[in-house]
DNA sequence: TTATAATATGAATACATGAACATATGAGTT
DNA sequence: AACTCATATGTTCATGTATTCATATTATAA
């Protein structure tokens, strides 16, 4: 009876409730929304991106590595630099999309 | 020189960053993800939500008044009672939107 | 006015997180 | 091989956060 009540609606399980929440999670620092709207506009190496934000090598090695987990970015290799770039379209139209409504209000 | 270099690409301002950061935080806590998702089937109480989600009404509380500062919820009084309903077209599409990007992978 | 229902608030606690430092790895160079 | 550059990793620390319990507020009913 309550049983039914609560499924009533379409709740979340929670795998779902994870994926979701951990992309929220992504972009809810600002460190990490600088390094993903840096990548949007261009693949970068690492030390450019902490030369371009001014931001330790180790903590945008650690963001990066977040990123990379939730396949938010990937990256290549070309000699002794590793170039990252953006891999979720979505992700970044999310992104793109609420800055845009932030900077309009 | 360096300072040109850095500002080569369209950096954003330390207001939107916190905007865009809070707004994402609001969403990266499943708690506060399921609550916005029962609000975005209909308005609730505050005894509602904790019966329909199996949460401690000081619990929904504390983060009703998370979602209210951040203008993503509102409220009307009824007798004792207090409605909440999403507030924030943007966020909910937002929501929305990837909670079905997550369910279809 | 007292009692009760609905909600809010404050404090305590356990846990997560972001940043920094030091150090390790790995690839190219000499 | 030793050296250097670019990046990654481990650890520590301070701060932030989610949840809970206890209690306060607010509105209605008796």
């Amino acid at each position: 009876m309550d049983q039914i009540r609560k499924e009533d609606y379409h709740s979340l399980d929670e795998e779902t409730l994870f994926i979701v929440s951990q992309t929220f999670k992504a972009l809810s620092d600002p460190t990490r929304i600088r390094i993903l709207h840096l990548l949007f506009e261009k693949e970068c190496s690492v030390t450019e991106i902490s030369d371009c934000l001014e931001l330790k090598q180790s903590n945008v090695s650690h963001q990066l590595r977040f990123l990379k987990n939730l396949r938010l970015v990937k990256y290549r290799r070309e000699g002794k630099t590793i170039y990252y770039s953006h891999d979720d379209e979505h992700v970044m139209k999310t992104l793109q999309q609420t800055i845009h409504h932030a900077l309009h209000e």
